[in-house]
DNA sequence: TAAAAAAGTGTAATTTTATTACATTTGACT
DNA sequence: AGTCAAATGTAATAAAATTACACTTTTTTA
């Protein structure tokens, strides 16, 4: 079911007189009001006890107890929605706490507003791929090496340069059939632009995970964005550098999937291989 | 307040016969558990409703009715507490919805049990440092990787490489001032653990983002763990190395942080070059 | 515009649900 | 075996939510 916060300010305008006083009370405090009773509350909002039952009934809950079940979901869901910036004065548990808490809601957000259909035609071009390559500066280069390191597994033709000189001098040579993933927070970074756009013109198909809107993704076939508002001009990189690393783990999943049972029973070998360069679990 | 889910977990030990009956019958269906009444909860359990009020009140909630909304929060929060396993036949909803969730899922425990006391010491040791190294192997090296991206803004000597030749040369010539980030999720790679123990007889300070109990841990003078439960012997590396991420930026926030706010104009002047190499923001 | 209908709201009774007080049982330790 | 403390249940009590119904306001339409 949807968010009951939500609901209420979408049918904000079809209720009653005294039903909008609930909703008022209840958008004003949600927190207190889950800790309330229906006798609370409707003294809160000036209203009768039925009332404040009718309206939750509106809101698609069987009851009052219900409704307040449902509001705590949403609240446990919506608190980290604020970007808790870090303060000079903090200390490590407080600013250990928004890191792990900005990061949790910026993942949260950007599983919301995945673009699935986006993801689907990512994997697709993927799976016909002749040749991979990954390609980011700065932060994304680490996520671009990421993906180098999963879809290495796979056992198709993949690379990854960090190097601006690097990147240029491989898309020279690009072609039908290769596909080349741009990362990019801002896809505003002119080298990488520039190198899409050579890509493009050889007929390579150029995916991005990037922004919308962005010069980088107008060079780009198709995109995927993360949705995570972190401007990088001010701040190192974090949460937006995740939320790529997670949509690699989509992608190199649904390539896995695509591939069918007989491509895993290899991957199941490749793994085999990394196994014997360990320590057993139990080596005492 | 902790995750009532977690809190059930972790006092399980605790509990009386009658109310482990409790504990079971929630854990088993917590979505039944919510929606029930203390009679209904009572029956499923087999115990008296005063016990199902004693068991609620030893989780430290107000009473039943307290309990059952935080019992909701802990599931809202993306049904943290499964694994949730991506099936064969799972459509691109369906996968990626599932990765989000455990990648969050995982996260949300490492906030909850990363030690900050840890922390603390790691950041003291890296303000300290002569010399700054980052080695990790496979997926953990591009964790390195964005470890090195981000203490290289920070001007102090660093450096990471990716081949275990190179990592096996450098620690040779380790000393007393130079300090050694070792990133591995299992702690089980041979070569590093080699390494490491040879850092550690040169008098380096040794730090390992790794797991606990594990012989790579046992080499270092300071563990971080992210006590992210992911068997990387079967599957891909994904939140385990996201929760090695998360950890890279909780240091380089300590370390910005401790070094005061004459270090961080600094920064900024090395954020202005990177912005010079991009479009910007409204390039028409 | 006045009467009828409909929608909205409150009061009080009823029902459901949770909590408390106390009695009984269980089990551990003399 | 007997005593004590902890655990558990029974039954009474209190709290909370819901329902039924009456009253009030608003809207419709003759």
């Amino acid at each position: 079911m949807m968010n009951v916060l939500e609901q209420i300010t979408q049918n904000l305008e079809k209720l009653s007189k005294s039903e909008r006083k609930v909703a008022d009370v209840i958008q004003a405090s949600p927190k207190t009001a889950i800790h309330s009773s229906i006798a609370a509350l409707a003294k809160m909002a000036d209203v009768s006890e039925p009332t404040v039952n009718r309206f939750c009934r509106r809101m698609d809950t069987k009851g009052f107890p219900d409704f307040k079940l449902h509001l705590a979901q949403s609240l446990a869901n919506g608190t980290p929605y604020v970007n808790r910036n870090v303060e000079e004065t903090d200390n490590v548990e407080e600013y250990t706490t928004k890191i792990y808490d900005s990061t949790l809601a910026s993942l949260d957000r950007s599983k919301q507003m995945i673009d699935t259909a986006a993801i689907n035609r990512a994997v697709d071009i993927l799976t016909q791929a002749k040749k991979i390559s990954f390609f980011g500066l700065g932060a994304s280069a680490s996520v671009a090496q990421d993906a180098l390191n999963k879809f290495f597994r796979f056992n198709v033709p993949v690379a990854s340069y960090e190097d601006a000189l690097m990147q240029r001098m491989s898309c020279i040579n690009s072609t039908e059939g290769d596909v080349i993933v741009f990362i990019s927070h801002t896809g505003r970074t002119k080298s990488l632009v520039d190198i899409a756009q050579i890509d493009k013109q050889n007929d390579a198909n150029v995916i991005g995970i990037t922004a919308r809107n962005s010069p980088l993704a107008d060079a780009c076939h198709l995109v995927i964005s993360t949705e995570i508002p972190e401007d990088t001009d001010l701040y190192m990189p974090m949460a937006s550098r995740i939320g790529q690393l997670v949509i690699i783990d989509v992608l190199a999943t649904g390539f896995t999937l695509r591939r069918g049972s007989k491509f895993r029973e290899n991957l199941q070998k490749v793994k085999q291989g990394i196994r014997d360069s360990r320590y057993t679990k139990t080596p005492d």
